[in-house]
RNA sequence: GCCGGAGUGGCGGAACUGGUAGACGCGCCGGAUUCAAAAUCCGGUUCCUUUACGGGAGUGGGAGUUCGAUUCUCCCCUCCGGCACCA
């Protein structure tokens, strides 16, 4: 055979596959009944401008799942578009004085380009754009419905406020409790806004997470974000006044230790307060002129104010002083705490640090001693110090108390959840617009006719919406009167684009409905990719969402997501020097040089340009500020999008963070090269090696068969799977030319290897197929199974431990049974020499593995 | 502060259900090929000890369960993600 293979040219390889593919439509899908569907998905992009290693990964693993699966014979959907409505767009606005619609589109244009190049198999002809009218207009639509549903309704808010920038900020603008732009420290403010009843679902939530095989660790993270936990609700009377304050608690057992309750600086009781009480006007001054970020919140020094007034106790009626403290939270629950500094470690420092009493009222049920004095006892015991519920139990205390308040009205048992309703009103301008209209007679009226548009040419200059003031949007008439009237002119929580766009890639192009019949055929998503960050938020609004228009009867499964994989970030090698003012200057990787001890050993590294040393840091997320990003595009420049991918997939398991190495790179495109040299030699008849035997071979390929279908498919460990390829590629070079089935040995395991390679590098494993003549398209060739009655070995080897120490292995033919497995490891040399005569007191064998001698 | 996760050679990682710690790759060392270099190929590579056969230690730290622990339990340390207006 002389037939002529090309060199080893990745971009010869992409050129004629990626035309291929986008010439023969080939990852266009229609429903088909006749195939098992799959639908997969990976977490689509903000259009910030250009790829990132962290879209390349994520990307890349959707890419291998949706590849994999369509070899195995699935009607695969793998769709992408843009959530492309956000803050970075109005930011680049404000920079560049232009519309932050003409970046984002020319961001979209430039992105699409760069997932053709790394070989992305996605079905373009569903692209979507969430910014565009043909698509936020279904979600405009859908909230009407859920307003008309009594889902969604409007309440006051708080938000951080830029008192110079006259704007509302996001948490992440404010940095240590100043705006970002203006330095001004920022205020709390409230404000009227939307918001989407979630908590109607809480319990569904809650319960459905059973049925989905999402990771431990997410579902974990889920059930404490909804944090359904079964209290009492509990009124006390201010005493001398009509006032009450409602407190929830999960620990009514501890009732009679309560030594003070907690409010908010929002609560209604505090403003009455302010003007007699300068000291307390101070200190609910101070909270409000902070963040609203709760991490910031939680993690201050907690702090409090005698408020001034008392409470009287349920039980005994005696005065318990109120505080007012920055650690309660106007936004969750009523607003109010009880305080029971003796069970409770906030409670206990707060109390230490006011010097406010800690009445012990819980005792370890086993009799063991608690010192109160060093820090709460926070376990469930006994009551005491309680009178008549002295030595009760937790549940029997809970059921006597809450019984006995009851009766007078003084309490409640309540299920309550930690998950609150979603507030969905933004104050900015690139974003969907809430499509309510103010009548003046009617009040807030549901628009009727979708899109409500945004308009796309007003460019925001940093303070605040540029909607606001703009007439031909804001004015409008009635739906109800006919009348002027006024737009809303907040727009949505970006999040609620990214809930539903996994719904509508399954009906593009309805322009008569939000979702059709095509979207009950592929769902649900059977595999969601995307980073763990999303985990809580992004994850319950989408759950959330799923679950309302299941309710409206536009799809009808109950999750959105059947089987969900995070992954890791990528980090990046970081170089610097301290400099003058206390920062780091940072040196990107290609400025530096490296130098290694004889054992490979970093010893010390230097900058290119002055010569003198830089400190090699940590490993840290890819960003421009560190100078430790790698551009995808240069990457697929130097080795291909092929080296490039399969990279990303074998550097670390999908789940962990990745560390990007140019050298590892080199290696994964040393590898492709390996491989299409073995493709050369088959198709010249030219066989490398001579020390293998076909059969052993054979053997080989068929274990890695089994592993890699294992590890692509239940496992999900990308990284193994190539490993073992590698593997396998290694071994045939061992294969020995002479043997007479070598030429088909090495055949059947190229086309195997061809196939299982191609979903990690698709364009060089195009390449070869055709080279080796396999039948049909290898996008759809069959994924090889392997032939179990080829992976019995005849002869099994058992490691021999002396008291759970290696000393040494033996052979044993594969059905011995224990006792000549026993017989065969006290013949060995070394295992005698440590058995050393003594007698054999136990023997474990386990079959297939070891022998354990315990003397 | 609260919730979740991670920590294994010089580096990335493997060990799937409690049973050979270090697969595979990088780096490094040695060799082949070459006028030379690149590329490629072959061999070695946890640490300490030993001429060698061997022996000892070892999976962030400390306890525990077990014949046997990277794997299970408890405590601690460090780093990472999230905390409701970044996406």
């Amino acid at each position: 055979m002389s037939t002529q293979t090309p060199d080893y040219d990745p971009a010869t390889f992409e050129a004629a596959a990626q035309t291929y593919w986008r010439e023969q439509k080939v990852f266009e899908v229609t429903e088909d009944s006749e195939r098992p569907k799959f639908y997969c998905l990976t977490m689509f992009p903000y259009p910030s401008g250009k790829l990132h290693m962290g879209h390349v990964r994520n990307y890349t693993l959707g890419d291998v799942i949706a590849r994999h699966k369509r070899m195995c014979g699935y009607n695969v959907l793998q769709p992408m578009g843009w959530d492309s409505f956000g803050l970075p767009a109005e930011n680049a606005a404000i920079a560049n004085r232009t519309p932050p619609a003409q970046w984002t589109y020319a961001n979209i244009d430039h992105m699409r380009g760069q997932f053709e190049s790394l070989g992305m198999a996605f079905d373009w002809s569903r692209e979507l754009t969430t910014c565009k009218p043909d698509y936020y207009r279904w979600e405009q639509w859908f909230f009407t419905r859920l307003v008309d549903k009594g889902l969604a309704y409007k309440k006051n808010a708080t938000v951080n406020w830029d008192p110079v920038d006259q704007t509302v900020l996001a948490n992440e603008q404010v940095v240590d409790g100043r705006g970002w732009r203006s330095g001004a420290p920022v205020e709390r403010r409230e404000i009227a806004q939307w918001f989407i009843k979630t908590t109607d679902y809480a319990q569904e939530m809650l319960d459905a997470l059973d049925t989905l095989d999402w990771p431990d660790a997410v579902k974990t993270m889920q059930r404490n974000w909804i944090g359904r936990s079964e209290g009492l609700s509990i009124t006390f009377d201010v005493s001398g006044s009509d006032e009450q304050i409602t407190v929830y608690t999960t620990r009514p057992d501890t009732l009679m230790g309560a030594s003070y309750l907690a409010v908010a600086p929002e609560h209604p009781l505090v403003d009455a307060q302010l003007d007699s009480n300068p000291d307390l006007a101070k200190f609910v001054a101070e909270c409000r002129s902070s963040t609203v970020s709760e991490a910031v919140l939680e993690a201050q020094d907690k702090a409090g104010c005698p408020l001034g007034l008392t409470v009287d106790h349920p039980l005994t009626g005696e005065p318990l002083p109120v505080w007012v403290a920055n650690f309660v939270l106007m936004g969750y629950g009523t607003g109010a705490v009880m305080s029971v500094p003796a069970h409770d470690q906030r409670d206990w420092e707060f109390a230490g640090k006011y010097g406010l009493p800690i009445p012990q009222v819980i005792t370890p049920a086993d009799g063991a001693e608690v010192d109160i004095s060093e820090g709460a006892y926070t376990e469930r015991g006994l009551l005491i110090n309680s009178g008549e519920f002295d030595r009760l139990d937790f549940d029997a205390a809970f059921a006597a108390i809450a019984t006995k308040l009851e009766a007078d009205g003084r309490a409640q048992r309540q299920v309550n959840f930690r998950l609150r309703d979603w507030g969905v009103s933004r104050q900015r301008y690139w974003g969907c617009p809430i499509p309510m209209i103010h009548d003046a007679e009617h009040g807030e009226v549901p628009a009727e006719e979708f899109p409500v548009t945004l308009p796309e040419e007003l460019a925001p200059d940093g303070s605040g919406s540029p909607l606001k003031d703009y007439a031909p949007f804001v004015e409008t008439t009635s739906p109800k009167t006919g009348e002027p009237a006024k737009r809303e002119t907040d727009t949505f929580d970006t999040f609620f684009e990214s809930s539903w766009y996994y719904a509508r890639f399954c009906s593009p192009g309805n322009d008569q409905a939000m979702l059709d019949e095509r979207a009950k055929y592929w769902l649900p998503v059977d595999q969601y990719i995307g980073g763990v960050e999303h985990a809580t938020m992004h994850l319950m609004y989408a759950r959330f969402f799923h679950k309302a228009m299941r309710d409206e009867g536009l799809v009808d499964c109950d999750e959105p997501f059947a089987r969900y994989l995070p992954q890791g970030m990528v980090l990046g090698d970081c170089y610097f020097r301290d400099n003058a003012k206390g920062g780091k200057d940072y040196f990107a990787p290609d400025e530096v040089d490296i130098t290694r001890d004889d054992k490979g050993r970093v010893v010390a590294a230097t900058a290119k340009a002055d010569g003198q040393p830089v400190v090699v840091g940590p490993q840290e997320k890819m960003s421009k500020s560190k100078r430790n990003g790698v551009d995808p595009q240069d990457a697929v420049a130097a080795v291909g999008a092929d080296a490039v991918r399969l990279f990303a997939m074998f550097a670390a398991p999908p789940d962990q963070t990745l560390v990007w190495s140019d050298a590892g790179l080199e290696g994964a495109s040393r590898f492709l090269k390996r491989y299409w040299r073995l493709v050369q030699a088959i198709v010249a008849g030219d066989l490398p090696g001579k020390e293998l035997a076909a059969a052993d071979v054979r053997r080989k390929l068929h274990e890695t068969i089994a592993k890699v279908g294992d590890d692509m498919g239940r496992r999900q460990s990308f990284n193994t799977a190539v490993a073992a390829l590698m593997e396998l590629v290694n071994t045939l070079y061992k294969l020995d030319a002479a043997d007479a089935d070598a030429a088909a040995v090495a055949r059947e395991s190229l086309l195997a290897i061809t196939q299982m390679l191609a979903p990690f590098s698709p364009h060089v494993t195009h390449a070869a197929w055709a080279a080796l003549d396999g039948a049909g398209a290898l996008e759809d060739a069959v994924w090889p199974e392997h032939d179990p009655a080829l992976l019995v070995a005849d002869t099994v080897e058992y490691m021999v431990q002396v008291n759970g120490k290696l000393r040494g292995r033996i052979a044993v033919p594969a059905e011995a049974d224990k006792a000549a497995v026993e017989a065969a490891a006290v013949a060995d040399e070394n295992v005698l020499r440590h058995i050393d005569g003594k007698p054999l007191r136990r023997v474990i064998v386990v079959p297939g593995k070891l022998v354990n001698l315990v003397v």
